[in-house]
DNA sequence: CAGCATCCGACACGATACTG
DNA sequence: CAGTATCGTGTCGGATGCTG
């Protein structure tokens, strides 16, 4: 029942040559489910964070990385940063709302790889064996 | 409505620690999201391919990309690799059950980046711009 | 036809050190 | 605190040429 029109779906979004690899917000893509931008985002759904509690929320990734994935987002308007003119200074991100429009492919997206997560690793098992 | 409900569904994802960096499975998921991966699911979600018709359907791809990406997913359980033993030999790829549910949430992902493409490019100029 | 081998440049990424 | 600068390494990915 899912199959037929999720077929359906994919033949019409490559007969408008929608996501072909040249279509022009390809580059975008690539950044925004790169490795460490879909962990931000992620972790922005949990609410504001400031620069310091994402490096430690997000887990394994460097402050360089952090700067420059969070630049990216913010450029992309997917991410807003707020400047707290103190001393010393606080910065806090958030998701805007387009950002929080993206959390919910998003989020099906890695539930996804939760859910089937099992089924890849046998898999990749049973390659490797074989 | 729906905004509450997808961050609670992060929440629960994060609290679960289940796609922090260190989760086992993110490598493959780095794999299967990457640049020519999604490409590659997204044709294939049209029907069995051979080797060059998916090479002249994914547009823009070199052989050895194609080839190696589609090693991977073969490696995922997600694409089936039939052989055919003639002269010349003939090679037909196709989703697997787990390659075809798969196919919507991606497709889902890649309708956002369609739906929200000036949203990014308008953001985009804007940043670039101030 | 369906690929693999090789070379090579570009960039992602991490570690370290430094700044307002 | 919130980054930037620099360096070194590894992988990505394209181009070319070759094989069964």
């Amino acid at each position: 029942m899912t199959e037929p029109h999720q077929l359906g779906v994919a033949q019409r979004l490559l007969a408008n040559d929608t996501f072909d690899k040249k279509c022009a917000y390809r580059p975008i893509m690539d950044q925004v489910t790169n490795r460490w931008s879909t962990l931000i985002v992620a972790a922005l759904m949990g609410g504001p964070y400031r620069f310091s509690a994402l490096h430690g929320r997000v887990g394994g990734i460097s402050e360089k990385m952090l700067s420059q994935n969070l630049k990216a987002l913010v450029r992309y308007g997917l991410v807003a940063r707020d400047v707290e003119p103190t001393v010393p200074p606080q910065v806090t991100y958030s998701l805007t709302e387009l950002g929080v429009s993206l959390a919910g492919p998003l989020t099906e997206l890695l539930g996804w790889f939760g859910r089937h997560r099992d089924e890849l690793f046998a898999a990749q098992g049973r390659y490797d064996e074989g």
